[in-house]
DNA sequence: TTGAAAGCGTTACCAC
DNA sequence: GTGGTAACGCTTTCAA
């Protein structure tokens, strides 16, 4: 591999000027610009980012994390960051935190060692304390997080909303909704919103925790249907657990959505398969990894952010598992 | 952030038997050992992979490219990398090809200026010459590549030949199998696999191809079901396929199994979710990319190889596409 | 056993 | 406009 002072011998100039050349710093005389870039031309040099990185303290990584890649919300929003991470020259490396507290501070130690530009976190934790130590740009995704960084998140308040309003707006006189494990800031939004509509009209509501997993989630609806046999209409706060309350009501040898209607949330690929399909408030997912990328890149570069938060709205999306007309 | 050299005063030795003592490399007295030791504790030293990096010219990060992790099959391989790399210290980049040949050489070029320690390729661009200058170490997972580099993969044409008796067995007397692109070499050997069992039974085969997406293989297998109403079993080389194959049969009202049955390959989760659930070949997906990042390891810290190549058997799973009782 | 110093490939300051 | 050179933080060779 060529480096900078093969190109400054062949072009006959310093290292210095070679240097300045690359990054646009300071002057350079049109001759020795002509000679640089015959030389590079030539020699088929590449700068090393990392001689670059010891020198700036800074390379051309960012750092993602997330709980984990296998959960199907995940694989799109990697691949929104990862294009616009390309898109600008950068690079992206994948961490899978578990939501776990300590591999999580690894990462974070692995990533600020490696210099890394920025990181785009989806965390439940809110480590002030780990995170303010640390001035290297970063923004929160989809979780919004307490502490006062920039964030990217979907509306859950009025997504939760949507989804209620067309449950009730399609029939459904007592609703059960099956909100998300209680650290998920997110979750708690979802419910939220589910409660502020509930409260204007006269009708039965339930509410009950599920981790977003759908074979969990099918034991406790099942469960919680067999003892509740009113209800008519489910808002899953994760399109997981809605596709566990269709396997569970399947089983309870009910309909959906004659005898149930659900709507769920997220809008992962897999609603669309199951069957009935799932009805739900998807997030623009790509957007949302888009948008963080972006505005992480923004603070990289040292632009200044128009807004510290982006919130983006959903949209209901009507397919099989809410009924066609109003009863 | 401390330094070597911060280590080095503080434990009143110099850099260079500091560095030999964090690298076990040479030799470092019973005394020295201990300052150190207490110097790094006190100072809370971590070494910088970047400085580490420019030196040893070799970083701890790999790079793993894959055609695009919003396909089901690849979040689960990614996450076995990962994991496997994480336990050994390894970081990894992610890297979506798009299956583009342009892409998949600038990744190259990107990860090797980064001096990664080593690559995980699923490509289907068979790119000696490319590969060969570079001689970091590679290997190559899911798709084997014609050159010569270690590889891991699922026994192809077993699992083929697995599901094709299994749809004989289970009585199907006229087969359509769907392979995927032609470019990729899996799909070929499944395809030859089906052959090898067809050839043994006196019955109607058919033979179509179709991108592994189920939206156009939805349509593309529609078409040729309606064309030929004998086909009573179909044999997908991929599950997204297969679920394609499953809504095809569903518009055309004819019903899974009874009309039709089917078996996919792959072993996704989305198999398990449409009703009713794909019968599969399922590949041992975690074990695939855990092997492939303990190989790639492996050569990186120099260890010899036991094989250089790995083949692991899928397993048929028997769910609802498939009848319970041979006709 | 240990330390001095060169080298890895850049950047950036300062002098010319 | 340009070049010399220290500095980034580490490894490694060589001599002591």
């Amino acid at each position: 591999m060529p480096t900078i002072s093969d190109v400054a011998k062949l072009a006959k100039v310093s290292v210095a000027t070679v240097s300045r050349f690359l990054n646009d710093s300071g002057y350079v005389g049109k001759k020795s610009r002509e000679a640089i870039k015959k030389a590079i031309q030539e020699l088929d040099y590449v700068p090393s980012e990392v001689a670059r990185s010891l020198s700036t303290k800074q390379s051309d990584i960012i750092g993602l994390i997330i709980p984990d890649i296998k959960n199907p919300f995940f694989p799109e929003l990697a691949r929104a960051v990862e294009d616009t991470a390309f898109e600008y020259g950068y690079t992206v490396i994948l961490c899978n935190s578990d939501e776990n507290e300590l591999k999580e501070k690894h990462y974070f130690q692995t990533l600020t060692n490696k210099y890394v530009a920025g990181i785009i976190l989806t965390s439940i934790f809110d480590q002030g304390t780990n995170f303010k130590k640390l001035k290297i740009p970063m923004v929160a995704l989809d979780r919004p997080l307490e502490i006062n960084i920039p964030t990217v998140t979907t509306n859950n308040i009025e997504g939760a909303k949507l989804a209620t309003q067309f449950l009730i707006d399609k029939g459904a006189t007592s609703l059960l909704c099956v909100g998300g494990p209680k650290e998920i800031r997110s979750s708690k939004l979802r419910v939220e919103g589910f409660q502020e509509i509930i409260k204007e009209y006269p009708i039965d509501s339930h509410i009950i925790e599920s981790p977003y997993d759908f074979e969990t989630a099918e034991t406790i609806i099942f469960d919680y249907l067999k003892h509740n046999p009113t209800i008519d209409g489910i808002f899953a706060c994760s399109d997981a657990s809605a596709i566990g309350a269709l396997k569970a009501i399947h089983k309870l040898n009910l309909s959906v959505p004659e005898d149930i209607q659900i709507v769920g949330f997220d809008g992962i690929q897999m609603g669309k398969v199951v069957s009935p399909s799932l009805t739900t408030v998807a997030q623009n997912i790509y957007q949302l990894g888009q948008a963080a990328a972006k505005m992480l890149i923004h603070q990289i570069e040292g632009k200044p952010l128009e807004n510290t938060s982006v919130c983006i709205n959903p949209k209901l999306i009507e397919r099989e598992t809410t009924r066609k007309e109003r009863t």
